[in-house]
DNA sequence: CTGAAAGCGCTTACAG
DNA sequence: CTGAAAGCGCTTACAG
């Protein structure tokens, strides 16, 4: 079925078909009523690859993430996806796990598809993808991105200042014996709360240890962290994690090795998605504001910078927010780390 | 930048750039390398709109869910997602959030596509949505849908066997006053596993009280629902959950109003999401195989029945998974059951 | 108010 | 091995 079936069978030319579609109102009432009919009756719908196709712009933003699985980056879909419904755009959605080349493949395939605008909320970004979006003209918008080149708009966030309350909370409750588990090491980008970890760990050098630990972005890579630091010999005071779903995998692991969170240890995530509130003890955690994310990348689709201006870099300062995981250093370990400090 | 700009870079004809794409052996070894190497340098990317246009078949498959921010749906689009991406397909997501027009919409917007298939896994369907797909021909398949029509393959969940084992597990335990706590009252299929409960509660009729609360689908819904049961009066000793997002708010809730579960009250949950197991206490539920639902929607879609043959019914039978949120009713609720029964 | 024409960017028989 | 032609289904100036 196409305008030239529905054409013929309402008596009319296929331009009229197409007219009564989309612009309606330039056609007599009798002949509209018809060709109307028609569509309806035989169920016709116009094939919207022929209409892309014509109009070179598509109403199709196209999204990109690192791990759907991960409600931080849902909840930035979704923040999106209710905007862009509001203002009648479609999303196309790609999820890359973390790996480089469904990136290259997620990107490459919305560059085909003309999409009117792509935001990117990934980790695993390098320079050469960049240059060739960079390349194709695209409007693009990033978020979560070390290194968004000088091209395009990035929306930040401040995850030092988030590790930094995070560390000044910690420390504050006598905690020095730390370690930081995050996931995917070999990824650059990741290191962003890693490295303010450990940025943030120096100003507390003389007196705080840590380690490091890394596994996949999901609970059972929390899971497996936290046996990694019990087999490792290591016995910090406070664990703090990458994010809420690692951390969430930590606490699991911790209650069934039937280790106390935070009367033996605590725990902290970042994120703040809706489980770490539920859960039992409740996480202590950073939030980020996936709200404000999705306003700002959604924004920047409908409304991009004339590209001769300069890029904008939109940080977002995240707050710390206490909860049930997180307490004193608890004196054994207290006694043990002053032990190895002295 | 088009296959004729290409082709004129090229010295050579807009037909030998797509044969360079799409049948690379046909051409000679010298052309070819210098059709790549113009399409490599001008950044080219084939216009995937043109493309569809022409093989009226997409590799594109949709996949329509009620609500992507419940791991149950996430799940099952996940695991389509790595088959498809196995197998070349791409994957067009929409998300109804339970809302009938969402769901006509993202219905017509995949047609208008002429996606290759249709995956829907929605409670909200309804027959003239059903009757539009099979006059629209299209290879579509279902999963959770009540009134698949018979058209099409749906793979179901056995909810009554779920919930008869749920069931039998409660009042074994002694409890004989309980809820059901659903969401969206108003969708007709929803009620399957309310339906389930309530079925599954005659056969003690004579013994068991039940009351049916609703909210939404999400974490906020099964708090408020754990409110509304406690100003209600009614004093269950179990709380039986339309899913395990429901369940993990009515955990919270329980938790933060400080009602002991299971000591003074059992909870139960469906699905047995991620989450159910990490979470403290571990809850109780059905467990429903997301993977075997995804592999065989993803079969069906690319091998889907011959249509003159009949549609398939494919079953998946559920399993109850014991964890920490239930345990014996508690004797003040018994004997205030006791009470009223008699 | 409506139709014939040209074109969006691509692909594949059909020739040669 | 390569090119000219026709067409996928739609849309919009351009006429009338």
């Amino acid at each position: 079925m196409n305008v030239r079936e529905v054409a013929k069978r309402a008596g009319v030319s296929p331009s009229t078909v197409s007219r009564a579609l989309n612009t309606p109102e330039l056609l007599s009432y009798r002949t509209r009523k018809r060709v109307l009919g028609v569509i309806e009756e035989a169920a016709y719908y116009p094939n919207a690859n022929a209409r892309a196709l014509f109009a070179a712009t598509n109403r199709t933003f196209g999204v990109v993430v690192s791990n759907i699985a991960n409600p931080y980056f849902l909840d930035i879909f979704r923040g999106i996806e209710s905007r862009a419904h509001e203002q009648g755009y479609e999303l196309l959605l790609a999820n890359t796990d973390y790996k480089s080349d469904r990136l290259a493949a997620s990107l490459r395939m919305m560059l085909e598809r003309r999409v009117a605008g792509l935001a990117v909320v990934v980790s695993e970004m390098d320079e050469a993808l960049i240059a060739q979006l960079a390349r194709a003209k695209i409007r693009a918008v990033f978020s979560g991105v070390d290194t968004p080149g000088t091209e395009f708009t990035n929306i930040k966030v401040n995850c030092r200042k988030g590790m930094d309350k995070v560390l000044a909370y910690l420390t504050s409750l006598g905690h020095r014996r730390m370690v930081f588990v995050g996931h995917h090491a070999s990824l650059e980008s990741i290191t962003e709360r890693s490295s303010a970890f450990l940025e943030g760990v120096k100003q507390f050098e003389s007196k705080v240890e840590s380690l490091t630990f890394t596994d996949s972005d999901s609970i059972a890579g929390g899971r497996q962290a936290a046996r990694d630091i019990i087999a490792s010999g290591f016995r910090p005071t406070a664990i703090v994690c990458v994010n809420d779903v690692v951390a969430l995998g930590v606490l699991k692991e911790m209650r069934e090795r039937g280790i106390a969170v935070p009367a033996e240890v605590s725990v902290t995530g970042f994120d703040d998605i809706e489980f770490a509130e539920a859960f039992s003890p409740g996480l202590t955690t950073v939030n980020i504001s996936r709200e404000q994310i999705a306003e700002h990348l959604f924004q920047h689709l409908c409304n991009p910078v004339r590209p001769d201006s300069n890029r904008r870099e939109i940080v977002i300062d995240p707050q710390l927010v206490l909860r049930e995981s997180t307490g004193p250093a608890s004196d054994f370990a207290q006694s043990g780390a002053t032990e190895l400090v002295e």
